[in-house]
DNA sequence: TAAATATGAAACCAATAAGTTTCATATAGG
DNA sequence: CCTATATGAAACTTATTGGTTTCATATTTA
């Protein structure tokens, strides 16, 4: 696991972050207009954002004095390619058992 | 999100945790077992255990004295889903903007 | 049945996390 | 230029988290 996934799972593990995760997967919002959607104040949020780029989550482009935050599509990969990794053990092994069961069968 | 993914995200988010899920992919493992793995005490340990239970990502059978650690694909598949959702949304937006970006060509 | 083994659970501690308030800075607009 | 707007950042508070030690309980097994 690479530092990058770390900071990532860090980052989902909050529901509020989870949120703005969707918020921004259907538009780019600066950090007042995500900060209207929930019942924090802008700090918060905003300390919200910057763990969500950390993990790579989105990513935030300057615009005079807004700041655009955009979902960065990299960092929900890293969640993707680590369950398959999982699920990737999981299968083989139950193709092992798969295999015991069969060589078994035929010893009948 | 339902309550079972909220605590699965939040059971993925230590590192210690992933790497229970790692090893319970490959095989089943008491708790003692489990503790053998890292350099914590078995205390630590079953906290994590615990709290991956209620995530549904492992399961636990109870065998005599011991409890054989299990692990649940289902919890894993929440997570999948959660970002398959957002997935879904962002493509959704790329269509949008592709629809625009081909009309605006065919006006040219 | 007595000793060893595997686990459960409570009490406690230090670090981190999530939120607040407050104030500073940078840019837009009239 | 002056004011309003959008954000940055520090200091502080409280709750949660991840870990420990300690002791109790339930099963095995000699």
């Amino acid at each position: 696991m690479n530092q990058t996934a770390e900071a990532t799972f860090r980052a989902l593990a909050d529901p509020t972050r989870r949120a703005i995760v969707a918020l921004l997967a259907e538009r780019d919002l600066t950090i007042g207009a995500v900060a209207e959607n929930f019942d924090m104040t802008r700090p918060a949020v905003k300390k919200h954002l910057t763990i969500l780029e950390q993990g790579a989550l989105i990513q935030v482009e300057a615009k005079g004095r807004e700041r655009i935050n955009r979902l960065n599509p990299q960092g929900l990969q890293a969640v993707t390619d680590w369950v398959a990794q999982i699920d990737l053990f999981w299968s083989r092994r139950l193709d092992t058992l798969k295999d015991i069961i069969e060589r078994e069968t035929k010893n009948d």
